[in-house]
RNA sequence: GGGCCUGUAGCUCAGUUGGUUAGAGCAGAGCGCUCAUAACGCUUUGGUCGCAGGUUCGAGUCCUGCCGGGCCUACCA
C-alpha cells in the first residue's frame, strides 16, 4: 500500500475565494487524494487557512473586528465552503496555530543554529496615521516615468514600470491616504537562501517530470540577475508569530513577528501536528520526518503558479537548512489562472463567482466537474456560462444522468426493483470488458499522473461506453424474443453503474454516494480485474431508481446568472 | 526592459523523441433507436496547425524573425 501525504496551497483567510482560487489547488488536491483513496491507498490530505500578514490586519480593521475574531470566523466560513464542495481535507488547520507558533520558531532557531540567518538594518516607509510600516504596494503616488497618478509604490499600472517607493512624487498610504510618510530605520531577518543555491538547483535539477510550469518558474528565480536573493523573513507588524529562537527570546527582534509566507508553508507540518491534537490522526512525524517512517512518503502539492517560488524554493531552503530530516516534496503539481467570461476574477470588484455564490445556486458536483474537466493545466483558462451549461447538460445530465435512468427505469418496467437474473454474457459483453479495461486502465494512468483534464475526458468516455453498449445491445428489443438475454444485459448495466459510481468519485462524490445507494450496495473496492467487479450486484438483490441525478441548466437560468456575476457583488468579504 | 507560457476545425482542447490522408468533445448536417432527463447510437461537413523565412527526404512538431493573448519579475499573499 503507498503512503500519499497531500496539501493544497492554503488559502488566505480575507474573505470567500473564488473558483479561480478553487481550481488552483484545493480541488485538484481532493481529487487526488479521492482517487490514492479510491485505489485503497493511505492518504494524508491536509489544507488550513493563511492568517498573517498585511491584508489580514486591514481586512479585520474594515469588517470592525480584532484581528484574532476576525480570523477565526473567516476560518469557520471558509470550512463550511470547503465542505460545501466536499474537499476531503484530513484536516482543515490555521497557520496561527499554537503548533504552527511552536514549529515556525523551532525552524527559526534551527536555520539561526546552522548560520543561515542574517541581521539586516533597513529603512522602510513608516505611517503615523496608520500606525505601521507600509509595505510597498500600499503606497501610492505619482509616477516619475508617465505622469500616472495612482502608480503603485512595486510598480506603475500604468506603464507597468517597476519602482521603488521612494521613486513616486507625492507619496500616499493607500489604506488612509495620509501623506505624513517618513523613511524610518528597522531590522529584519533574512534567511540567506543564496548560500543554498547549489543544493536547491541539484534537487530541482533532478525533478524531470515535474510541470513545466513548475520547474521554469523556479529556474528563472535561481538563476535571474544576481540569482537566488537572500529573503526577508520578518514583518513589523502585530498580527502573526512572535520571533523567537525555539523556544528562546530573540534580542533586538522583540516586536516582530515572522513573514507571512515563512510561517505560511511550515503549516503543511504543523497542520499535520493539529491533526492528531484535535484526535483525528496519530503519530504525525510517521508523515513528516523521514527518519520516522515518512520515507516511504509520496508527498505532493498542489498549488497556482503564484505560488511556485515559495514552494520551490523558500520552503525547501528551509527544510534543508534546519538540518533535519524533514520529508521533502516529491511532485508539485501547479496550475495557470482561471479567467471568468473575457476578463479576470476580481475580488475587489465582486467580479466572477465565489465559493458561496456557486454553492448557492447549483449543488457542489456541477461545478467540480466543470472546473475539473476544464482544469488550466497547459495555459489560462476560462469560465464562460455557455460553455458551463454546455458541459454540465451534456456530460453528467445526458450521458451520465441519463443512462443511470434508462437502465433503472427500464428493468423496473420489465423486472422490477432487483437485480434480474438468468441470461448468459455473450460476444457483445466479452468486448465491452475489453473496451472498459483499456479505458479504465487509461484513466488510472492520468489519475496517477495527476493529468487531470485528460483523466475527465477519459471518464466521460467510460460513461459513453455504457451508452453504447445499450445501443448494440437493445435489451428493449431482445425482451420480446428473449427475457433471459435482456435480463443478463440489464444485470451488467447496473452493474456498470456501481462501477461509475467508484470510476466517478473523485470528481463528482454527491452524485456517485447517489449511485451507489440506489443499487444498494457499499463495496467501494476499485475495479482491478472489472469482469469480477461487475458481478458484484448479484441477481436477486435490490436496487432503488434514483432521482434524477443532473437537472439541465436552462438558457433562462444562465442568462440570469451571466447578469448577476458580471460585477459588485453584494456581499462583503 | 528581461524571462516564461500560449496561439491547432465556429467553441473547448489532444497531438508523444519531426514520419504515411492532423484528432476528440461540443455546436451544425444526415440516418437510426424509442428503454431514458426530446435523452442515446451511427455516419458526416468544418483546419494553407498565428504570419514569414530556414533546416530536413519529410515540420503542427526543430531554428530565426515578426504579430496576438497571458503570467512572473523577489515588501500582496
Amino acid at each position: 500500500m503507498q503512503r500519499h501525504l497531500i496539501t493544497s496551497a492554503i488559502p488566505y483567510i480575507n474573505g470567500v475565494k473564488h473558483l479561480g482560487n478553487l481550481i488552483g489547488s484545493q480541488l485538484p488536491a481532493d481529487l487526488y487524494a479521492r482517487y490514492q483513496r479510491g485505489r485503497g491507498n493511505e492518504v494524508l490530505f491536509l489544507c488550513a487557512t493563511d492568517e498573517h500578514g498585511t491584508p489580514a490586519e486591514l481586512a479585520a480593521a474594515k469588517a470592525g473586528q480584532n484581528i484574532s475574531d476576525y480570523c477565526k470566523e473567516m476560518h469557520e466560513v471558509q470550512a463550511k465552503l470547503a465542505e460545501g464542495f466536499c474537499l476531503s481535507f484530513d484536516h482543515f488547520g490555521r497557520s496561527s496555530s499554537q503548533e504552527n507558533h511552536k514549529l515556525t520558531q523551532h525552524f527559526a532557531g534551527q536555520l539561526e543554529a546552522a548560520g543561515l540567518i542574517d541581521e539586516v538594518r533597513e529603512t522602510q516607509i513608516y505611517s503615523h496615521v496608520d500606525e505601521r510600516f507600509l509595505p510597498d504596494r500600499y503606497i501610492e503616488g505619482t509616477c516619475p516615468e508617465c505622469g500616472f497618478e495612482d502608480a503603485r509604490g512595486d510598480q506603475c499600472d500604468n506603464c507597468t514600470k517597476q519602482l521603488d517607493p521612494t521613486d513616486l512624487i507625492n507619496p500616499r498610504s493607500s489604506i488612509s491616504g495620509t501623506s505624513e510618510l517618513e523613511r524610518r530605520e528597522t531590522k529584519h531577518l533574512y534567511l540567506c537562501q543564496s548560500n543554498m543555491k547549489k543544493k536547491l538547483e541539484d534537487w530541482i535539477d533532478g525533478k524531470t517530470d515535474w510541470p513545466i510550469l513548475t520547474t521554469s518558474i523556479a529556474k528563472k528565480w535561481l538563476n535571474d540577475g544576481d540569482g537566488l536573493q537572500d529573503r526577508g523573513i520578518t514583518r513589523d507588524l502585530d498580527w502573526g508569530i512572535p520571533v523567537k529562537k525555539g523556544d528562546n527570546a530573540w534580542p533586538g527582534m522583540e516586536e516582530k513577528v515572522f513573514y507571512v509566507w515563512f510561517d505560511a508553508p511550515i503549516e503543511y507540518i504543523a497542520c499535520a501536528q493539529e491533526w492528531v491534537n484535535s484526535g483525528k490522526g496519530k503519530h504525525w512525524e510517521s508523515w513528516w520526518r523521514t527518519d520516522q517512517g515518512a520515507d516511504d512518503v509520496t508527498y505532493t502539492q498542489f498549488m497556482g503558479k503564484d505560488n511556485v517560488p515559495f514552494h520551490t524554493l523558500s520552503f525547501p531552503a528551509t527544510i534543508l537548512g534546519s538540518g533535519e530530516p524533514w520529508k521533502l516534496v516529491d511532485y508539485i503539481k501547479s496550475f495557470n489562472y482561471l479567467n471568468y467570461d473575457g476578463g479576470q476574477f476580481s475580488t475587489s470588484r465582486g467580479r466572477g463567482v465565489f465559493m458561496d455564490d456557486a454553492l448557492d445556486i447549483l449543488p457542489a458536483d456541477y461545478w467540480r466537474w466543470w472546473l475539473l474537466s476544464h482544469a488550466p493545466e497547459s495555459s489560462d483558462a476560462e469560465f464562460t456560462w455557455d460553455n458551463f451549461q454546455g458541459s454540465v447538460n451534456k456530460d453528467l445530465a445526458d450521458v451520465l444522468g441519463n443512462f443511470v435512468s434508462r437502465v433503472t427505469k427500464f428493468c423496473r418496467s420489465k423486472f422490477g426493483e432487483e437485480i434480474p437474473s438468468g441470461g448468459d454474457y455473450g460476444a457483445a459483453e466479452h468486448s465491452l470488458f475489453e473496451n472498459l479495461t483499456a479505458q479504465i486502465r487509461a484513466y488510472e494512468k492520468y489519475m496517477e499522473s495527476i493529468e487531470i483534464r485528460k483523466a475527465a475526458s477519459e471518464l466521460r468516455s467510460i460513461w459513453a461506453l455504457g451508452n453504447e453498449y445499450l445501443q448494440s445491445s437493445a435489451p428493449w428489443s431482445v425482451y420480446k424474443e428473449d427475457e433471459k438475454k435482456a435480463a443478463a444485459q440489464i444485470r451488467l448495466a447496473l452493474n456498470l453503474i456501481r462501477i461509475y459510481a467508484i470510476l466517478s468519485r473523485p470528481f463528482i462524490p454527491n452524485a456517485a454516494e447517489k449511485l451507489m445507494t440506489a443499487m444498494q450496495c457499499d463495496d467501494w473496492s476499485w475495479p482491478k480485474n472489472l469482469e469480477e467487479a461487475l458481478n458484484k450486484l448479484m441477481a436477486g438483490s435490490e436496487f432503488i431508481v434514483p432521482e434524477v441525478l443532473f437537472q439541465k441548466i436552462s438558457d433562462e437560468e444562465c442568462e440570469n446568472w451571466q447578469s448577476q456575476f458580471s460585477g459588485t457583488r453584494s456581499k462583503g468579504d
